[in-house]
DNA sequence: GGCTTCCACTTTGCGGCGCAAAGTTCTTCG
DNA sequence: CGAAGAACTTTGCGCCGCAAAGTGGAAGCC
């Protein structure tokens, strides 16, 4: 049977699971087009992103560069060595609820 | 893009998932048989069974005529409907990933 | 046939966390 | 120079997963 312990908790919550999708589909991600893009709001966007930077997920990269800041994120390998595992985890339960 | 909000709140949590994933590979589950295939406690368990029932995603059905009681529980269509609707949606988020 | 043990849940309490509202700092505009 | 807005940050509330303690009844023991 799948081992759902192996769900990881940080990448499984909905926000997150929704933030490291798009993390994985491209490279760099600026927090305002992140925020735009799922519709949460700033204090919990940041929050989760805190949470995935603390763990060491992705990679945050300050740009002071032009008149306004620019917070961007990026998938760490370990980052994405999870979320891969997360989606192989997912694929199984989906195969199993269809079988 | 995927809709993430339409992750089913309830489904979603690991545990519940485990669970409605179990729910719907077999008509009739009893507590007993849930809490050991899945190694969860007693309270956690039970907590979660009270979730899906008052959702209405599964029924419980008390068996006294034994000797022990025996609580089983079982998806209603509506739990059913809203778990496929889940697997949907985990399978778009797979393929997205993948893609 | 009482007394203890065990079984099958239930209830309770705590700790953690998602979430939005309010706060901060800095830049731009009139 | 003062007000407005942008881009985060902090704070506080409320919900909820979880295990530890509780309950009520059957089973074993003598």
């Amino acid at each position: 049977m799948i081992d759902f312990d192996q769900l990881d908790k940080l990448i499984h919550e909905k926000s997150r699971l929704s933030i490291m999708t798009l993390l994985a589909t491209r490279d760099d991600w600026a927090f305002q087009d992140l925020k735009a893009e799922l519709g949460l709001s700033d204090g919990n966007l940041i929050t989760h992103m805190r949470t995935l930077v603390n763990a060491a997920y992705a990679k945050e990269t300050y740009d002071e560069s032009g008149s306004r800041p620019r917070t961007t994120y990026r998938l760490t390998a370990a980052g994405r060595k999870a979320f891969k595992a997360h989606i192989d985890l997912l694929e199984a339960i989906v195969k199993a609820s269809r079988g």
